[in-house]
RNA sequence: GCCGGGAUAGCACAGUGGUAGUGCAGCUGAUUCGUAAUCAGCAGGUCGAGGGUUCGAAUCCCUUUCCCGGCUCCA
């Protein structure tokens, strides 16, 4: 350990210099470190501290209140939980058990699957074996070693898993008995897992592969502290509060019904009007910025999609072929061929691009039934589709554009936060290496010259040509992918697509797609969930409700609902015998953003009370002073 | 598709072989009330669908449809 520079807690240690091992050991201790991290961003184990590899000069206490000491905490926490499960269930055979972003899994393979009971069960054991703190040690073998010991232990998944490692020794982790492979690194022993909780089974395939064997899943969380785990369960409650299906029937705002089909949408008049709204904004913001809107059919004969390739590449999301007078017909999973049908459906020049087809264009495509939720994936869906057709040279101006586009209409949708990605040449891509290069680096300019943070996913891209996708994180710090830009080499040489350019010859136009939603059920799904169905005044499929204390004020409310409405606020009202808490409560339970309360006061003076969703008071001296507070707040889009 | 769980009144749910229930919503009546639930009465069901076991099935068995959680973040 000599030469060995700890850092702990921003004090620096030299065991053998002025301190000695056992009181660095202790220090570790005291300040519940985990592991040890080098400057490379390697971790160990803190056993490891006396036998660090050569060229490791300096580590750094690491404990469970960061991420990687938290990720070490939830990997210890999943092999004391196969340790139960093996304690439990003995014919229990073992997997893997990672941590993963906000907890951890094991897959077992058992004979029977686990039950609620069982999860506690387990959840109980794991209790036991971390009071005994038991000491994590690591030790290492050699490949036949450890092959020769997990099939004496009839751990056949775990011989697998080395038969595949390539190193000649691996390491094991053995605590309180339970021996398992393990990479690590662990925690020093199991009273290090300081907060955790089972949460839930689920089947998954032996390495994820559909025609493996399927095992069970359990899934856990740990954290550093039980005050921090508290949190993280009351998160998840209020992920299921605002549960898009169960406000979308609470709200009214759309269903899907068994006898119409799985991943159908029907939009009720209250989603159906937030829809109008968005549509509204979206046709009006694509008109200014350039776009033509363009509205093309839901079917088309076979062959397009046989020359866009589609048939060849997405046939297995696109639905069986209807005849129609002796010609087969497909249902469009996209919107491209039309728009390019559009566009060549004129001789183009260069003067002439970028050309910009806009379309909110509704597509169907299957998915496998496993895989719907909700709005979020469906069947039938409306895209917010744009194609721009442009020389090479525009495609650094066009991206920047469409970035400026983008980030502003997700800003207006209360969006402040985007992971961006850029997704580069993947192994198998056409067009040319030379377009790549071009269109990579204008996308690559695009977001430097936009000061955008983002993350290069090398080979990420499609095959027809490299993309930016935005990730938006909603007010839970979720992330959602809506928007994407691609570029695209391939279906412009597929459809002949060409312009003269100015030297009087044909040349080939580069294609963008791009969608700033996505899709705008599941947009609609990631808003309800985003603003926990409080939608702001300019989406809120009712902006006011209006209500009398008495009968008497029935006929002035009448009016002052009428005028609202006269110049297109959406109001409702209730002039029911019910007293004004009840008609409050039935407005603040349906998210209307203000109510209007009218009482004699009102009536006699010709003020007006408004009342925020939050329960705050707003007073008028008279309708228009009231009109202009709506208004400018609608306008504003807050 | 696969593994597990589920489907009972418009909604949320209880009901493990013996008369199908509760709350909210709905309807009717009373009440006319000042910022998140006034009171009373009434009505509402092929217990997802089909078949079977049984004297008797929401309940047990089989089939089927749909929904929910998941199905590599790689020792």
């Amino acid at each position: 350990m000599e030469g060995i520079v700890v850092n702990i807690e921003g004090e620096a240690f030299e065991p053998g210099k002025g301190h000695s091992t056992e009181d660095v050991l202790k220090r570790l201790k005291k300040v519940n470190a985990i592991a040890l991290r080098a400057h490379d961003g390697y971790i160990f184990d803190i056993s490891s501290l006396s036998g660090l590899p050569e060229g490791v000069h300096e580590v750094t206490a690491v404990t469970a209140n960061s991420p990687e000491g938290l990720a070490i905490c939830r990997h210890s926490a999943s092999h004391v939980m196969a340790h139960a499960v093996k304690d439990l269930y003995p014919s229990a055979k073992v997997t893997i058990g990672p941590s993963t972003v906000d907890g951890f899994y094991y897959d077992f393979d058992v004979a029977t699957p686990f039950t609620p009971e069982d999860l506690s069960a387990i959840e109980k054991a794991m209790q036991k074996i971390v009071k005994r703190n038991n000491p994590f040690v690591r030790k290492t073998m050699s490949k036949a070693d450890a092959i020769e010991l997990f099939k004496s232990m009839g751990e056949a998944y775990k011989v697998e898993i080395i038969e595949a490692i390539e190193a000649d020794e691996v390491s094991l982790y053995e605590e309180g008995g339970f021996i398992d492979l393990c990479r690590g690194p662990h925690v020093p022993s199991t009273a290090a897992i300081p907060a955790f909780k089972l949460l839930k089974t689920a089947g998954a395939y032996w390495r994820g592969d559909e025609k493996n064997k399927m095992l069970q899943r359990i899934y856990g969380t740990a954290f550093a502290t039980q005050e921090e785990l508290k949190h993280h369960l009351e998160f998840l409650e209020e992920v299921k509060r605002r549960d898009h299906r169960r406000l979308g029937k609470e709200l009214d705002l759309f269903s899907i019904h068994d006898d119409i089909g799985s991943g159908l949408i029907l939009w009720h008049p209250n989603g159906a009007m937030i829809r109008k709204t968005i549509e509204d904004f979206w046709r009006d913001r694509h008109i200014k910025a350039g776009y033509k809107l363009l509205f093309t059919p839901h079917i088309a004969k076979i062959d397009l999609w046989k020359k866009s390739g589609h048939l060849d590449f997405y046939h297995e999301n696109m639905y069986t072929p209807m005849d129609i007078d002796g010609a087969d017909y497909e249902i469009k999973p996209m919107n491209c061929p039309f728009h390019i049908a559009v566009y060549k459906s004129n001789l183009r020049s260069y003067r002439d691009l970028p050309i910009k087809y806009a379309e909110l264009g509704t597509v169907y495509r299957y998915e496998r039934s496993g895989v719907l939720h909700g709005l979020l994936r469906v069947r039938g869906f409306t895209q917010d589709d744009a194609h721009i057709f442009c020389r090479i040279d525009q495609i650094e101006a066009e991206i920047l554009d469409v970035l400026d586009f983008t980030l502003y209409v997700l800003r207006t949708f209360g969006f402040e936060n985007f992971d961006v990605y850029l997704s580069t040449r993947p192994e198998k891509y056409v067009g040319s290496l030379d377009n790549w290069e071009i269109a990579t680096e204008a996308l690559r300019k695009a977001l430097e010259n936009k000061g955008l943070k983002y993350e290069t996913d090398p080979g990420e891209g499609v095959f027809y040509g490299p993309k930016i996708d935005i990730k938006v994180k909603d007010s839970l710090n979720r992330q959602w992918q809506c928007s994407t830009i691609q570029v695209d080499f391939n279906l412009p040489e597929r459809f002949d697509v060409t312009y003269r350019a100015s030297d009087d010859k044909e040349a080939m136009p580069i294609m963008i797609h791009r969608a700033l939603m996505g899709s705008l059920e599941r947009f609609f799904g990631i808003l309800i969930e985003h603003y926990a169905g409080a939608f702001p005044l300019w989406l809120a499929p009712v902006q006011v409700s209006v209500l009398t204390i008495s009968e008497r004020q029935a006929d002035y409310a009448k009016q002052t609902a009428n005028s609202l409405a006269t110049v297109g606020i959406r109001v409702e009202t209730d002039f029911g015998d019910e007293k004004i808490g009840y008609k409050i409560r039935q407005s603040s339970l349906k998210k209307i953003p203000y109510a209007i309360v009218i009482g004699d006061k009102e009536m006699d003076s010709g003020a007006l009370a408004l009342r925020k969703r939050n329960g705050e008071n707003l007073s008028f001296s008279d309708f228009n002073s009231l009109l202009g507070f709506l208004q400018e707040e609608i306008e504003q889009r807050r």
